[in-house]
DNA sequence: GCTATCTTGTGAAACGATTCACAAGGCATC
DNA sequence: GATGCCTTGTGAATCGTTTCACAAGATAGC
């Protein structure tokens, strides 16, 4: 299979989101233009994103909303449930831990970590349920017995990349990182980096160059 | 000025980081290569990318640490100081508010607000100081009358487009969002967008189609 | 001051992603 | 079942970004 790009898995996120959105109004069938209008492209990128996966719609018609949706979550791996671990239970660790979205769409969070002696043994609400924070100390051990499938991680920068080398060798697969450095991993492993620090930069950037246009633009 | 692309900015605010680093570290002097190794990319990317703003370093010798470092914040508009205003008082907006790192690279919160009355009122701590959330209703009065530069968008997803709308009628000029949409702001006003769903998913996809190598690349 | 060595800055080439443009297929109407 | 209208799927063209490759400038050693 051809290499998929990053941007166009990006979008058929984006396209999910909105069949999903369009289910619930009742619409039934969606042509690559409505898609297109919604995601913030066109239709012949709709139409292209999809074709490397195979051919969905109906000449003359579209696509039917409920199929188009079902082919997507396949495409996109969310058939089935991913089990997430949250790495750092600060600020935003817990706050994540306790964000619906995760569980609603199919990412359970399974544990949270911390490596401080305070924070360990102390309960934290994930989506509802209670959960110890355990500690990093044992998160080896951890992921070789549980196998989760993602690590969040949300500890400070300085502290990231051991930990990354730590769970790589544990058997980790994928990784969402929100520590601001750059992270290095083997390239069997995913990595997805969520960055403000970079994210304010770039809107410090626009604002700074705004005459030279080509701002509104997102990703 | 041509336009620059948004993977450009991207990296200068990775090689800043790496900038600043090493300026603790007490090198006084770094090459395109090693700036490059740090930012997962190629020293030719580094010196293009430097290129569109002039030419900073020393042939034979590489760039001057503290040089490069002024010469970026310059570019990245980070010499002054951003105002920044959290809208959506939930868990991810107040674990921002409390955010170290926007007050140390320049990026202060002025105020915080959200639209359930039991939040307004309530005082909230932002950076070290106690800030009181303001109600969501006059938001538009305090854009107009403050003039902050950025607003960060911790609402849920059905608010945000009529948030942005409103936001951008008293003056907004850069957003940065973190709820599930797509948004769509007029093309003088600048718009970051953070989506864990996308980027949860965009895991999912890597890990089923392993095989299909390809991975370990972040961004 | 000459030579060897190093690293920048930058056109040109290569690559990859997006857009164009149109043939092919499907539906509705008559 | 023929005609007109609509929208998909896709090769080809275009556009933008990254990589290559090398001349030019700078330093150090002799």
């Amino acid at each position: 299979m051809k290499r998929i790009a990053d941007s166009t898995v990006r979008r058929l996120s984006a396209y999910l989101r909105f069949l999903e959105e369009s289910a619930r109004r009742g619409v039934t069938t969606i042509s690559s233009d409505e898609l297109a209008k919604r995601g913030g492209t066109t239709s012949a990128q709709v139409r292209k994103d999809l074709s490397f996966f195979g051919s969905f719609g109906k000449r003359g018609l579209g696509y039917a909303v409920d199929e188009l949706t079902d082919s997507l979550r396949d495409i996109l791996g969310l058939a089935r449930q991913w089990s997430v671990i949250i790495v750092g239970a600060g600020k935003i660790g817990t706050a994540l831990a306790q964000y619906e979205g995760f569980k609603r769409r199919g990412f359970l969070v399974t544990a949270v970590y911390d490596r401080d002696p305070q924070k360990v043994g102390q309960v934290v609400s994930v989506t509802g349920e209670q959960h110890t924070v355990r500690d990093i100390a044992h998160i080896e051990r951890d992921v070789q017995r549980d196998k989760p499938d993602i690590a969040v991680l949300t500890v400070p920068g300085e502290d990231a990349q051991g930990l990354v080398d730590r769970l790589v060798r544990a058997g980790i697969r994928a990784i969402l990182n929100f520590a601001p450095v750059q992270l290095r991993v083997p390239n069997d492993v995913a990595l997805r980096s969520v960055n403000m620090a970079m994210e304010l930069e770039g809107l410090s950037f626009a604002l700074s160059n705004r005459s030279a246009s080509g701002l509104g633009g997102d990703r």
